[in-house]
DNA sequence: TACCCTCTTGCAAACGATTGTAAAAGCGTC
DNA sequence: GACGCTTTTACAATCGTTTGCAAGAGGGTA
């Protein structure tokens, strides 16, 4: 900028309000200004700005990755809310910046604020760090999490209604006529948890019967999800229906069902979770309970930019739909 | 940090060195300092730091979209690669700030690079900004592109050999008897215009006529890969095989073949091209030629660190593979 | 000419780190 | 005690901006 002022023949003072349109600068004076320094490709440095601003014009996306996830790539969701993020972010002029917290280590999120490199933050899942985030969001306000609605929680989340969509699911099973019906996914992240609990709500108000043989924890990765399912194959042979914590896991499971001769829907009817891209071309197409992740993640872009506004936001539930195709009802 | 200056009763800049693990101070000291600062939850300013050192720890993941893209999430291709992104990236310490950069104005690269927020560039599909990239690249060295390798190019490529794919392809379905065989594709960027050269090339040696109607531009979107599907079986209603130029667009095809009463792989065998998840899922699964993002992004984000560290780099071509199932070949 | 007023512009102090160089401290030796 | 040597610490400049405040320029009026 000081080269800028010296082709000028200006202070560099005058080159910066006349860069930032300050009124106190006269019109001819800016325009010389502005062309020379577009004459000179001149570029303003963002970390000296955001230094002296307290401002870097950047949101923060982080994804924290506990015990449960090993790396983002694995499900289809972090990438689609990873997309429609950047989409909705860049729409509004800022700057994007990734962290992915695997694992996350005492003092992460704070570390993360205190380090003035965004003006906001996004966290996409809770994991098991429920903690972590109510210790910062009691503190830093521009905050906005996607994610389970927890009881106690002390900031600002938005989140489908998962337990809704448990629910929906499982009842859409029995309403089909299965009775033993499976679930099939880890119940650790509070997501995932309430979509159990929805399950299990279900499952006791139709007088079902549900024990551990049903019950089977299976992890996001494909592998470890078609591992899962043929544990619970062994473990209960006569299995008629699988509630699976993602479609990721479905998709897994419907090949695994496939190997083992079962019929879907016919044998055993399988619903998954998410609506991802492939649940609607899946052979047979999987009945899902559909998130609307491009809402989603706009609901959470408004929210964060009213709370930099100085508002204060309550974070909002979104209702769950369930969309059926022909791995529950043939067609 | 003058704070904790105060605090331990020495000068910033023995807290700078403390922090920084020099060997000019003394052991006891650092303790002494280190403890105090994690106790005040002390964490360095990243943007006055950088300012400092001209270094950022950062690497840029920039998305040019030009005319042919409308939206980042429309295609799966950008969220695995940015997912692969993230992923090496952050592997090697490194935050990433994404740039979405729609439409291109002239010089958008070169402010990206002089803004200096950036370490190191990785730059996904030339898109049509071929000059803005050779630019760039013939000043600019921690420069790595996705795309397609072009002749005159000045700038470290990554990629796969399209034109080998699309002949891969073609010669794929020439091989199970079709002779009136379809493209679907906006060939405009340089790779997809590479995968047209192949399917062309692959043609004239089997011999077979090549026509405008069996031409067809589709854009990525798979409402407009949809609309471009129907125009294509209307103009030539006697095609038998359609090579898509991505797995979304072959996927739209199917679709539409499908309501159309057209049996696949009978009537019409379909190509796609990416191997993206759905290729395995599809309703009949599509015989794709894949490319190994994993592995390309490694490349990439290798390559560019290798760059950091002044070495020179030639980008890699890498071998398309062809992964046949039943939308070519019936079981 | 002296004075005041308005309009522009420049000076200099931040923002929060790093680092070359100078100074101080500690210690052994003559 | 003076000197020199090594070890440890502090001073101050620097990175590239922004901005409160002071000062200069120009013009009108008494």
């Amino acid at each position: 900028m000081s080269d800028i002022a010296r082709l000028c023949g200006v202070s560099t003072s005058t080159v910066s309000r006349a860069l930032a349109g300050s009124p106190l600068i006269q019109e001819a004076t800016r325009e010389m200004i502005i062309e020379i320094a577009d004459a000179n490709g001149y570029v303003i440095n963002p970390l000296a700005r955001g230094l002296r601003l307290q401002r870097t014009n950047t949101i923060g996306v982080v994804f924290p990755l506990g015990a449960i996830t090993a790396q983002l790539i694995s499900d289809p969701f972090f990438q689609q809310m990873l997309g429609h993020m950047v989409d909705e972010i860049s729409l509004r002029g800022y700057q994007i910046l990734i962290s992915k917290v695997a694992p996350p280590k005492p003092g992460w999120l704070r570390e993360l604020i205190k380090a003035h490199r965004t003006d906001g933050m996004v966290v996409i899942g809770q994991s098991d760090q429920h903690a972590a985030l109510n210790d910062a969001g009691q503190v830093y306000r521009p905050l906005v999490v996607w994610g389970a609605h927890l009881p106690d929680q002390q900031y600002c989340v938005v989140g489908l209604d998962n337990e809704a969509g448990g629910r929906l699911a499982t009842e859409h099973l029995i309403s089909i006529g299965r009775r033993r019906i499976a679930f099939l996914g880890d119940a650790s992240p509070p997501e995932i948890h309430q979509r159990h609990q929805g399950y299990l709500a279900a499952c006791r108000a139709a007088g079902l019967e549900v024990n551990a043989r049903l019950d089977m924890p299976a992890a996001f990765s494909p592998q470890q999800a078609e591992a899962a399912a043929e544990r619970l194959l062994a473990a209960s042979p006569d299995v008629d229906a699988i509630f699976a914590a993602s479609d990721v896991i479905a998709l897994s499971a419907l090949q695994v069902l496939r190997r083992a001769g079962r019929r879907v829907p016919e044998d055993v009817a399988v619903v998954g979770f998410d609506d991802a891209e492939v649940a609607s071309h899946s052979n047979p197409p999987l009945t899902t309970v559909r998130q609307d992740l491009a809402h989603g993640a706009k609901l959470m872009v408004d929210q964060l930019f009213r709370r930099l506004d100085g508002e204060s936001t309550d974070g909002v539930t979104l209702p769950p739909q369930l969309v059926i195709r022909q791995s529950t009802v043939a067609r």
